[in-house]
DNA sequence: TTGTACGCGTTATCAA
DNA sequence: TTGATAACGCGTACAA
């Protein structure tokens, strides 16, 4: 920077401004000192701003370990609204993993205790927490997706799963389906609590009773998607009283669930109707296309940041705590009705 | 740092040496300082470390914005496998996207030039350059994945592309195919140039004419596998001599090429022969089998971030500069001999 | 093994 | 509108 004051015949400061601040600075000179900057190839260094200013522009996203790349293909299209809502604003994106060891905990708490981060997108359910120091009270403004974490009083942008869950299930008992087979994911999961929920608050309105659902799966994470399938597909095989309709909560395991029961001989929607969650664009071309409650992710995305942009700058913090975006169902070949 | 320091009765620069270099104080001081930032939930400020020692500890990651989630879902499993190796080696990863425009280009160099990261890893064939400032003679170490930029002095890490098509044609050719239809992603890539050399190479060593195989797609970027399959099955029906095997780019477009085929009545492997490249999880549960060339992107991602940080060491610059991590042929029942 | 003192490259304050 | 100067929090010579 001194260089290019020189250069400029101008002031130290005075390049600060026509940099940091062109409004404060005359046009003239401020043409100057650009002229010089471009020449000597000059760019302001991002460490030195942020220890005078105290403020870091990086946005730290925090991912769970075991959720990665299951959630079936839905974080990279998360990472890559978030991203791109961020550079707008002036913020980079960093991408922390929270495994369940000390390690990981201890890590997000340095990028966030250090300094390093303005502010943090979490998707994960537990709040980083070691020896006294506890991401929930490090001050930095926090946005929780995906999961509603709005009892730990983290602003949540969610989307209806529950609602979305009890719409599709009604509709299957609409076209006549009276048994019913839950695919589940991570058990007491938040997912699993609220879809689960939505199939039988649906079951109750229709007056039926809950045990007309069977539930398979819940003790493997979402990161093997595809196993939970192939293993659910063995727990139906076992079943004497057949499910007519499959409500998963994941396309990937609703993609190899259809798979190895069609191997078995039944056809769907034929013996079997099948939806599953997400929305994934594969779901299109599977045979038969597959019905699935497609995910807000990129409207999600772009939620989460402009709350959390709105708490960095104080601008009012939105008392609603909790942002929910409306899933679409989308009906494909893979639902009709039962066998009479 | 000052208040850790009267806590523990020393002065600021033992709790510096304490905190950043363990091994140059007494064990016996070092327990006290560790004591005192306990309590007072002290964290050493990364900005200002950054400053002083004039490094960031933070990697980018360079995502051309077009294959941002195209590439087949290949991506996140690379974000994943880099992030973790670099926090082994105690470095943060920051995801930079490069689109065509100017803006984002400017962005990363001010990321590169402004001190704010280290080093970078690139899925870009494009080197950012503006205004005389360019990221190649940033001085930052880069290495370059998936794609090879040796050429332009890049340490490269790319997998045997043209080799394993080259393989899978010939093994296509034994099989008894003639006539072959080759699924393109974005045309003049490094990748399609790589894979359709393959084929064209297969071809010429089993004496055959290169007119046997017809292009299809090619004006469509990666983000649109899906759509790219659809298209070319449109194309395909329009053939009046029907190639008997496929070799698609992507798993995407082969899903949905193989979605459309079907409709029209052929079947696999009996009408026609499907492989395809990347090995997404999701070929094993479609109907049929899809063969699929599995790129190995962990062992790739791994392997950059070894690169990187042995340059960012100044360990020894290794002199090759092209590291093949070899893919792998999965072959399913996608593949089969042509009817007679 | 520990302490003193300086400087990393900025921006903010204040005075001119 | 511009310039001089202090301070952000740390690491590292160098001296003790």
């Amino acid at each position: 920077m001194a260089d290019v004051a020189r250069l400029a015949g101008v002031a130290i400061s005075t390049v600060s401004r026509a940099l940091a601040n062109p409004g404060r600075v005359n046009e003239k000179t401020r043409a100057k000192i650009n002229a010089a900057a471009r020449q000597l190839g000059y760019t302001p260094n991002a460490m030195a701003r942020g220890l005078r200013v105290g403020k870091s522009n990086i946005i730290m996203i925090i991912l769970p370990g075991s959720l990665y790349y299951g959630a079936s293909q839905v974080i990279p299209q998360v990472l890559q609204s978030i991203n791109k809502s961020l550079i707008q604003g002036g913020y980079n994106l960093m991408i922390a993993n929270l495994d369940r060891d000390e390690v990981s905990e201890r890590h997000i708490l340095d990028l966030a205790f250090g300094g390093s981060v303005r502010g943090a997108i979490i998707l994960s359910s537990k709040l980083p927490e070691v020896d006294g120091r506890s991401l929930a009270n490090s001050g930095l403004p926090i946005v929780s997706m995906l999961l509603d974490m709005s009892d730990a009083g983290l602003q949540s942008v969610v989307t209806n799963d529950r609602e979305a869950v009890r719409d599709v299930t009604a509709e299957l008992i609409r076209l006549g389906h009276r048994r019913f087979f839950y695919l589940a994911g991570p058990e007491g999961n938040y997912h699993d609590v609220e879809r689960y929920g939505g199939v039988l608050e649906a079951l109750d309105a229709a007056g039926l009773s809950e045990d007309l659902v069977h539930r398979s799966g819940g003790h493997l994470d979402y990161q093997h998607g595809f196993d939970i399938g192939v293993q659910a597909a063995d727990d139906f095989a076992e079943l004497t009283e057949k499910p007519t309709a499959v409500i998963a909560t994941s396309d990937d395991m609703a993609i190899s669930f259809v798979s190895r029961i069609q191997r078995t001989g039944l056809s769907i929607p034929g013996d079997l109707s099948v939806v599953s969650f997400d929305g994934s664009p594969v779901c299109e071309f599977c045979s038969p296309p597959l019905s699935t409650i497609k995910q807000p992710v990129e409207e999600m995305g772009r939620a989460a940041v402009d709350l959390l942009l709105d708490a960095i700058d104080q601008r009012q913090t939105t008392a609603t705590v909790r942002t929910v975006i409306r899933s679409s169902l989308i009906l494909r070949e893979s639902v009709g009705s039962p066998k009479s």
